[in-house]
DNA sequence: GCAGCATGGTTGGAAAATCAAACTGACTAT
DNA sequence: ATAGTCAGTTTGATTTTCCAACCATGCTGC
């Protein structure tokens, strides 16, 4: 996908995720919106491309299509694992957006488990330090983000 | 930009850094290649797109741009305190696509200052238990990813 | 001075992606 | 019978992206 750059995860992940609507999907997937219908008003995507978007993130393995009504067959996304796995990134994003992108208060709170209002933070699995940039080498090539 | 969806915080940060190279170029600014050549070899953008790019993270708030020689007059773009902040959302997904796009192993490995290698995970700030999916609630409509 | 080189873009035209709106097909509800 | 729902697909016009080549500035060697 990004056939001239370097060899990178991050360049793989977004050849699944980083293509236009795609995020958006997710996000009304993940909020429990899971038909065409809905997730097409609520994300604003074209119908066509939607489609697409929705048969690449199938393909891919970040949503499965599951059958709810045999007679018209109509089928609803649901996220796999993999699309799980990118809720903590999209609340990461959210914050990001919200401190700074979105003007005025933030559009959606979040509650976590321990009844704070969520802000979300990103550490070390081994340390529990947060990582932010500077706090990170790359093995090889030196300090970096 | 998403005029028709939800009023949401993803959708405005994919406004600012959604386009496809945006945050390829980040990366590479994360990572210390700051000028337009090294950028553009090392992403694969095409150079037209990727000024356009660079252009919209600059004015945006992303990176700044700064003169580095008089004469000719040269400048390297360099990430605000938004850039860096997103440097924690880069890592998450560069681990994302280790584990669910990029077959083979991780194409690049990340020590933590506390010296392990870095295997990050995002947590509530307030209890530092994990925010995965389904350990948050979105205030008013109920509980969610 | 002048050719050649490096950097940091801009330009033009073709190819691809996106858009909104209409359409399809199989149903359901009144 | 008429209207509406749902999950897409088709259509035709508009935008974006891609790629290669070009340009502007200033520097370096001769």
């Amino acid at each position: 996908m990004a056939a001239g750059g370097r060899d990178c995860s991050i360049a793989n992940a977004l050849g699944v995720i980083g293509e236009r609507w795609s995020l958006l999907a997710l996000r009304e997937v993940l909020l429990g919106e899971r038909r065409f219908d809905q997730i097409a008003r609520n994300t604003g995507a074209s119908r066509d491309i939607l489609a697409a978007r929705l048969r690449t993130l199938v393909a891919r393995g970040v949503l499965t299509r599951q059958l709810y009504e045999q007679h018209p067959p109509r089928y609803e996304y649901v996220p796999t694992e993999a699309g799980q796995a990118l809720a903590p990134i999209l609340l990461a994003l959210t914050d990001w957006g919200d401190r700074y992108v979105t003007d005025g208060p933030p559009p959606t709170r979040w509650e976590h488990d321990c009844g704070a209002e969520l802000e979300p933070e990103l550490v070390c699995r081994h340390c529990h330090a947060p990582v932010a940039a500077g706090t990170t080498r790359l093995l090889r090539l030196g300090r970096v983000f």
